[in-house]
DNA sequence: ATTCAAAACCGAACAGCGTTAGGTTAAGGG
DNA sequence: CCCTTAACCTAACGCTGTTCGGTTTTGAAT
């Protein structure tokens, strides 16, 4: 009842818990005294290892966020390295649906976070983008990412086709995607990630004329 | 103490406060109490012209929405309609920041939300889409909206620019961007926005030869 | 070997949350 | 004039994140 012989808790294994109950319930389901319920402790015991609940899910999301990868940018071809940063980036916030509120709202004052956007940043300027451009562009791409993975139409219209069927003529296939959500998502985030690139692409042309004169 | 003589409540006027709350304060000082405390009133009294909490969100967000133009996929110029869309969707959101997360959470599944969504869908399939491909651009358009609005660099790195200046020497030049904020926010939003329609206008050309072929 | 601070748990409590039940008074149609 | 209904109220329920103080165990310093 008081100071176990081995402890009980560790912060990994607080976190695992956590997220296990969040990818499983809801980010919503997940209060201290269902976490602390779910490793067999009461809320208060929780405290020791994490000061805030705030804190808790920022140290998940950080975890997550950790497995993005910004290793593209090593070959000097930004829209490769953009492409592997953004797929990473949407992969890894695509298999936690229920965290993304979280992450999308946590301000990027993390470590790792800011070793990411500097090598993203760091990637297109070597590669011939102004500084501005490179700045505006990882914002982009962000944009894109995060705003794919909230957006979700897997979330979006849930399951009540039928009421809508007909109403809307021209939704009325699109519609039926409520079974294709996940690849709709996908295809979507693809058909966005690609016409943005090639925006890009052309964008950078242009650039090396106007400097080129 | 009991009925008053001429109503204190209305629907419109709690919504009005509400949002007032929100944007003062942000989302999460906006409690039902503090609602009725705003009105001179007691929390119960609310629950007789708003259902749950969720709801009078819901009704706010449907609200703001309600001034997206979709006007202008009625000239049949797919790309004006879009940008004209994207353009007034994100002046939406930005002009409340602080319910960002309740408008990108909530489903579309509003009466209003999808006549819209209807309207968008029917110009770029009266401009020659597929309608496949019009139901990816119109979700794509909506992630780089949402994505933009959320991401937010107004909130993203907020005030502590010194302690990360210099250690990163690729943001270094980023970071003075606290003060710019607004402005590298809308910049980056017409940069993605622009870049992501020249890419589509290329996939339009495309379609168009494979089509005469 | 003994002492002692720190660590890891617990029970109980705090204030605040969304929401409901039941009461009181005023409004307004029959 | 009645009586239903609307619009407010007080009080309470169960939930939340978090803190306080207590108990036991550990592990380092004496």
């Amino acid at each position: 009842m008081a100071r176990p012989r081995t402890p009980i808790l560790s912060v990994s294994g607080i976190r695992a818990a956590a997220l296990a109950v969040i990818d499983r319930e809801g980010l919503e389901a997940l209060s201290m005294r269902r976490l602390a319920q779910e490793l067999d402790v009461r809320a208060a015991s929780l405290y020791s290892h994490y000061r805030t609940k705030e804190d808790l899910l920022a140290d998940i999301a950080n975890e997550i966020m950790a497995e993005v990868d910004v290793s593209g940018f090593a070959t000097g071809d930004w829209r490769h390295g953009l492409t592997v940063w953004a797929r990473s980036y949407r992969a890894a916030l695509a298999a936690h649906p229920n965290l993304v509120p979280v992450i999308a709202h946590g301000p990027g004052r993390r470590e790792a976070a800011l070793r990411r956007a500097d090598a993203v940043h760091g990637g297109l300027v070597a590669a011939g983008w102004p500084a501005r451009h490179a700045t505006m562009i990882g914002a982009s791409t962000k944009y894109l990412v995060v705003g794919a993975a909230i957006n979700s139409f897997a979330r979006g219209f849930d399951a009540d086709v039928q009421v809508y069927r007909d109403r809307y003529p021209n939704l009325s296939q699109a519609h039926r995607l409520s079974e294709h959500a996940a690849e709709i998502d996908r295809d979507s985030f693809e058909l966005a990630l690609s016409a943005f690139l090639d925006g890009l692409s052309r964008m950078y042309e242009g650039l090396g004329e106007a400097a080129g004169r």
